[in-house]
DNA sequence: GTCTATACGGCGATAGAC
DNA sequence: GTCTATCGCCGTATAGAC
């Protein structure tokens, strides 16, 4: 593997601030916004600085990704270890927490068609999908009156429901997300309820 | 309002090749590859003459977008009028028709930043949803094993589960898709037999 | 290792000639 | 209706100053 060129340490201050400048980039005005020259004016540094940092706009933008989704395992981690006995409720209320929704939203649409942003998604979805899977396993649902359903399907659903409803909602589709929201809800209620410890 | 420029007839042989090679381009190469010199190359004219039929790339996008909009509202009505006692089915066939699903990804990612393209895929979102209310509205299920679920919720699963299945599909996420896939078509079995009429 | 200056070709968009 | 010329912004590459 040879150094495809010079590049800035890893541990530079200046290069963690541009990916915080990316990401508000993002988050304001969408991933077409992340240019060299936005990204060096909002830092406050030369487009070229940029560059030396992230060769290419690829670099930047995986680079970006990656801390979020290192973020975002970990975060995962400890919330199942916290309430172990809650797999559904904490699987429910990680994919609905929005702390970096919009984010990665932002992140799902580029990944369309940048092939090294789309690399790096797969990665990270594959790593979280191996983790709810293993916190869904460790708690089989065979409560008496829920309907029967997969693990898989189960994670399906808890994770792409409130993904889908924030879709719709980006574009003003708002029918039946509260129905099935409570729907859901009621479901965790049901298998896990609010009063239960280990 | 004032004429914005210049443009050419909506009729134009032109024009109608123009929004194919659009069409094309997008399918095979992803909305960041629709550029003015692009689709006029694939078509065999100047950028120019792309140009004078849709001034800015906004007018171009949109144009094809409402296109296809029209003939998918289409496509719902003539099959809901061909079998008016399965609008369950008909509504998770419509959802899971592939026939321009790529290009409805495509659009949809578009529109997380293009004003103009969001405005689009919003008016079309609510026309849609309104006929396939009202289809759903003609025939409440009540039968007698379905979980209780209300139109709203149920055309919210119908048209988003195929939407978010492709989505992962797309990213090599596939857990729980097949068993999700049966666990739906068993529920509209069970409201819509197969072997029924009118 | 950090950072700057400059140049190149491709892009969307505009104005206007034929 | 059709096409050309031109403008400013983009990613990228390179040469070199500190």
């Amino acid at each position: 593997m040879a150094a495809p060129r010079r590049v800035g340490a890893e541990k530079s201050e200046t290069r963690v601030r541009l990916l915080d400048c990316v990401e508000e980039l993002m988050v304001e005005a969408g991933y077409a916004a992340v240019t060299y020259r936005a990204v060096a004016a909002r830092a406050g540094v030369t487009p070229g600085l940029v560059q030396y940092y992230f060769p290419a706009l690829d670099d930047l933008l995986v680079a970006t990704i990656r801390r979020r989704s290192e973020q975002g395992l970990t975060h995962l981690a400890r919330m199942l270890k916290a309430r172990p006995s809650q797999p559904l409720r904490v699987l429910w209320e990680f994919s609905n927490d929005e702390t970096s929704a919009a984010l990665t939203m932002e992140f799902s649409a580029l990944g369309n068609h940048r092939k090294s942003v789309r690399a790096e998604i797969v990665s990270y979805t594959n790593q979280l999908r191996a983790v709810q899977l293993e916190a869904l396993a460790a708690c089989p649902p065979d409560a008496a009156d829920a309907p029967e359903i997969s693990p898989a399907a189960l994670l399906f659903l808890l994770s792409g429901i409130p993904k889908l409803v924030r879709m719709e909602e980006d574009f003003e589709v708002h029918t039946g997300h509260a129905a099935i929201l409570e729907l859901v809800e009621r479901y965790i209620e049901s298998v896990e309820p609010s009063a239960t410890g280990t």
